[in-house]
DNA sequence: TTGCAAACGCAACTCAGTTGCGTTATGGTC
DNA sequence: GACCATAACGCAACTGAGTTGCGTTTGCAA
């Protein structure tokens, strides 16, 4: 599997920056993030890093490289229905999803979102700052609708 | 603590007519989350119980009687910014929360939701069919936002 | 080429949640 | 009130995700 890509050569650079080193796990998972745009789970980007041409990952390592990688803005944390958590790379525009509760597939959802706009604002009734939110989607894919 | 309110008297009667016995600590969960109206996680759960005439609760029991409870539909299971599992009381009106990302207070907010009525839609680009949505904002609470 | 710190692997641990199984107690029936 | 089927319960042991401490390896800048 190809490893540098633009978009990957460009937060190498960035990374390095930043003081961190670029190791082949690192590079596999900028180029697993960057290339699929979408949430990935621990188990997820094991099964993915399999096809990269580097010894299997210790599980303390790649849970401590996801750490380093949110630190870096590299990716977020997300969640969803489930207690299980998953990361996505990091994107200028915030954008929504819809997971499959059956098979968990997961897609963009392009919806108008309202709230925008509304952070850095106090809610009246709650008197809460409001910094984000979050907005997802759940239901049937195309082919477990079909079942 | 009084155990009875017309609420979970109502509700006792569901349940038994749906073949559940009504224990010392079902009646107790219930009073929790019918005067409350608010998620609580495990955690929260148990240590509300301690105000409540009955021994210490087993784990498992509390585990499985939070299992029944969201199988008799009177609590329903949610999820925020953590990987903690909180229940609800399950309510008619759909509505959303505010957690403070600080101190993890939470109160309902009054947003209006144009997403209420898209349920049963397929979405057309991804062709998921559309069963529910989660909405909810994040932020600081009050005192939290004045430290 | 060298040296420092980041990255790594391993063993052991924590903690939420689960399973199997034997005991207790609720509530319907007589 | 006594009986009894089974729901509810407690306990021990287990699972699996995620963490911590520590000693070793490796990236990279000087």
């Amino acid at each position: 599997m190809k490893l540098e890509t633009p978009r990957t050569a460009e937060l190498r650079y960035n990374l390095a920056a930043e003081g961190f080193r670029m190791t082949k796990l690192r590079r596999a998972l900028l180029e697993i993030f960057a290339k699929n745009m979408k949430p990935f789970s621990v188990d997820e980007i094991r099964g993915r890093l399999k096809k990269f041409d580097i010894p299997e990952v210790h599980k303390v390592t790649l849970y401590r490289e996801l750490e380093v990688l949110v630190e870096a803005g590299v990716i977020v944390p997300i969640y969803f229905h489930d207690q299980v958590q998953r990361y996505e790379f990091v994107e200028q525009d915030h954008h929504h999803h819809i997971v499959c509760i059956k098979c968990d597939a997961i897609a963009d959802i392009d919806v108008a979102d309202p709230f925008d706009k509304l952070e850095d604002q106090v809610d009246k009734k709650s008197k809460f700052t409001i910094l984000r939110h979050s907005l997802e989607f759940f239901g049937l894919c195309k082919s477990c609708a079909s079942l």
